[in-house]
DNA sequence: ACATTTTTGTAGTAATCAATACAAAATAAA
DNA sequence: TTTATTTTGTATTGATTACTACAAAAATGT
């Protein structure tokens, strides 16, 4: 291949990029606010990410997506998944201020977007079907096994459990304090015994 | 008094401002926007609201905060506080689309605004910790008079109450449904037996 | 060395942003 | 009727918005 090399890798810009999204959200980021934390210039900001800001926010929607993915894989992988579940949720009582107050692009992005981009609000509201799918399969087997003595349905402790998520990110953002934190995860998790 | 008279009602300006706040929040809700809903141009609403766009939209903060304290007049007075709570959260499965979308104004601001304007963010967290406060006291109450078996500490299932709304307005986005909303309610409310 | 291809940096675009300036309009008090 | 006061509508402000045009720079292939 020939031409002039890029200087910066894709995937690092969009790590930065996404970083400022997830805090101020679409609309209030500026492309100012994008270029300055990329560290590039316009000319290869467009030059890359042809869509411009809306192709970058959801390019940083499905690394979001990505990272998940890479969690449904550990989970689908254990033979204990509901386990492992409930020890992420309980790894939220161990993040630091700057991750609570951040909370959750992709609820943030149903949340900013229902009423400014629908196809946005709706890349959203897929990821968080994934989830909760996910939630539903592995308390299904649960049941099954014998692992939750609960005999709701799965699908309404699944949608628990996302609506657990989305309502905590919240929470966290009123008490950053993780002594308070770990109390309301422990309460919410039993529920799922 | 004397002087040209105003055409309209400060009050009836306020609750339109507040319904495009509401749909699209602060930042991606346009002047423009604000003017075409209130039908009134830019000099009489600088007139009338000297702080601009960001009085106008704490006004609708504030406004929303007087709905509240309404509520909690009548959880007040109620000889059975608790069943006016249940009572409202189960009236959430019989809204329709629209509200379903529109989640709610104050958890809203609290996602859109930490990174963005923290007086506004702090606001909001006010009036999401008044009602947690109320949902506790309620609680406690519940807990004394035998009402109420749980015997969690009504902090936690204070919160847990506030946790479940602002998650169950993204819920409700997801699924716009009374059915499944229905179903979702009871199961959260059949924790605060 | 030279031609070709691609990226980079900068200058500039039109559109929109929130907010002002200010004169005309519309009233009440004198 | 005149004077004082306030609101209204319009024109305009400077700043910022997302995005583009394009030449210089920097590489590779011949």
């Amino acid at each position: 291949m020939r031409g002039r090399p890029t200087i910066f890798k894709e995937q690092e810009l969009l790590e930065k990029a996404q970083h400022i999204f997830w805090e101020k959200g679409y609309t209030a980021t500026s492309l100012e606010d994008l270029l300055n934390a990329m560290k590039i210039g316009s000319g290869s900001f467009y030059n890359t990410f042809k869509g411009g800001k809306k192709e970058l926010f959801s390019r940083a929607i499905q690394q979001r997506r990505e990272a998940f993915a890479e969690f449904k894989a550990i989970v689908d992988a254990s033979t204990a998944p509901l386990q492992v579940i409930k020890d992420f949720y309980r790894s939220l009582a161990h993040a630091d201020k700057q991750t609570h107050l951040q909370g959750c692009l992709i609820a943030n992005t149903v949340t900013e977007m229902t009423f400014v981009d629908q196809s946005l609000e709706e890349e959203a509201v897929r990821v968080l079907k994934e989830v909760e799918q996910m939630y539903i399969n592995v308390i299904e087997k649960a049941q099954r096994d014998g692992t939750m003595k609960n005999k709701t349905s799965a699908e309404i402790l699944g949608r628990y459990l996302i609506t657990f998520w989305c309502g905590f990110n919240v929470t966290r953002r009123m008490y950053p304090d993780n002594a308070i934190l770990k109390a309301q995860i422990e309460m919410q998790l039993s529920v799922l015994s």
